[in-house]
Formats: structure tokens, C-alpha cells, sequence
DNA sequence: ATTTGTGCAAATCGTTTGCATCTGA
DNA sequence: TCAGATGCAAACGATTTGCACAAAT
């Protein structure tokens, strides 16, 4: 995925046509255009209200409560994942591989950091009844 | 600390005044009834909700906003650990030593992981001029 | 007395929802 | 056509703030 050369905007707007319904979701405008904004780029870390400014600029009009809603609904269809850093703000991954992140407490940025680089041993057993769902690292950093 | 004996009422309130005056905080009358809740058992996580209605029951008189002042001032005197497991629910803990969370997803309970027990080996370095703070482990489980 | 904390209610922030309208298949 | 999606504004829950009052040193 890393090696995948360079989409033409064409093309980018099939796959990302193709994605949203291979997710069973109905293609309409404003879903391929906030897919196309979220999937142009390798790896992106959003907020909604930051995908909602950026679909501004980028000419879309779309509103704030169906940017929250796409968001919801990329994410339950796995083509998003929710990364909890922050009380108070949710952050969207479009990196859906197993991985960790850096957390910049200062502006709230993150950073991917790839999947089998952190490794994190004896996980104790869950309580019975209970499996593990995932397990979630964030390095949180400042200036040093 | 987890084979210290029981402590008695009277030198409990001895030990929780000293407590907030030992944080640099003045021993008012709610710092020192909430300190009393917070810090009479082992292990607690909090929600500023949680700990307001436990007040209550308690009979002490304490407004929500000074349960969230008071939670953030003992934040940063170091006497609780603020644990991110939720956008858009704070979570406090009064163990403050290093351990990680298990996560029950279906009730947001909370349940301590002893330091000792996970490790996390390989953690990359920061990108220049950062430093690492902590690193936060949450293991989120749901019914199996 | 002076400084610091408190309570209340209103303000704010991020997020969700209800409902009338629009749109893609 | 018509289920499903959207926009808007209002509702919402968690958290914060402003300011008059109260309590600690």
C-alpha cells in the first residue's frame, strides 16, 4: 500500500466512488467528496470540524452534522478508524492497519507510528466472559 | 502501599488534610470532603459526575464546577491521573504509579492493569526537539 | 484584611437529533 | 417512485467561566 504510485485525480475519484459504495453506502455528492478529501493522501488524521473547513475551501458545501454522520458511517464500514487521544475531541484515522500514534499534547496533532514497530507483550487475560477488542498505545509527547 | 494497613477514620482525615496542604492547595472544607472520598480506598476512577452525586449521598455540599476544579487541581498537583479512554468523558484515577486500563466498551468500566504486568518494548524516538511524557496503554474489551 | 476558593447560572464546545426537503437508484 | 440522505436549527451532555459571596491564612 505504502509503494502504490500516485492516483490521476481521474481515477481517484473512481476508486473513491467505488469505496463508498463497496461500503454499502449510496454515493452521493457529498459522501465522494468528503471521501475524496479523506483518501487523496496516504495517511490523514481528522477532525470533523477540520474535514468540515477543508470541504469548505475545497468549494463543497456540505453541513457540519453529515460531515459528523459520514464520518460515523465510514468508520462503522471500516474505511475510517476513531482514535481516542483527547476527552473532548474525536480524531478519524484513514490509516485502518494495525497501528500506534504519537500525540502532540501541545496542538493536538498525531503521528502514525507503523504497526509492527511498537510491540506490546503479556497482555494479562481479560475478565471472564471478556475478549480483548483492541489494544490502543499513544506515546503522548511535548517539547523537550 | 498496597500492603498498608487500614486506616483509621480520624487518621484518614489527618492524612487527607495533609494531603492538600502537602499539593500546595489550601485544605477548604470541600478539597478536604472530596480528598476523603477520593483517596479512602486503594484504587478509584472517577468521573466528575460520579464523584459529585457520591458527595451528595455523602451529605457533603459541593457544587459540580468545584468538582471539576478540584479534580483538575489535584490533576496537577500529581495526587490523580487523568486517563483518556473516551472522547467526551474524563476519567480520573488515584493510582498515579505507572499501570495501564482495561476498557469495558459496553459500560465504560474502568479496571486497573498493574505496571509491572504489560510491557511495550520498541517505542520509536520522538521526531526532534520532543520528548516522550507517557506512554498510555488501554486494552479495550467487550463481552466475548 | 487579604487572598484564595466557592456556588450558581450562564456560556461554551463538541456532538447528536428531529424534521422538512431533496436526491440517487 | 420512494427509501434513503441532507441541511438546518434546536437539543444535548460534558465542561468552563464570570462574578458576587464566603472562608482560610
Amino acid at each position: 500500500m505504502s509503494a502504490m504510485r500516485k492516483k490521476s485525480g481521474k481515477e481517484h475519484m473512481e476508486t473513491t466512488g467505488a469505496k463508498v459504495r463497496a461500503a454499502g453506502l449510496r454515493p452521493t455528492r457529498q459522501r465522494i467528496a468528503l471521501a475524496g478529501l479523506l483518501f487523496r493522501n496516504e495517511d490523514r488524521h481528522v477532525t470533523a470540524e477540520a474535514l468540515h473547513e477543508e470541504a469548505a475551501k475545497a468549494g463543497v458545501r456540505v453541513s457540519l452534522a453529515t460531515v459528523y454522520n459520514t464520518l460515523h458511517q465510514f468508520t462503522q464500514a471500516g474505511l475510517l478508524n476513531e482514535v481516542v487521544v483527547d476527552s473532548g475531541c474525536a480524531y478519524f484515522d484513514t490509516n485502518i492497519g494495525e497501528h500506534q500514534h504519537f500525540y502532540v499534547e501541545e496542538n493536538g496533532e498525531l503521528i502514525d507510528i507503523p504497526g509492527e514497530t511498537i510491540s506490546v507483550s503479556n497482555v494479562p487475560a481479560p475478565p471472564k466472559g471478556m475478549a480483548v477488542d483492541r489494544v490502543d498505545v499513544v506515546v503522548r509527547i511535548k517539547r523537550a
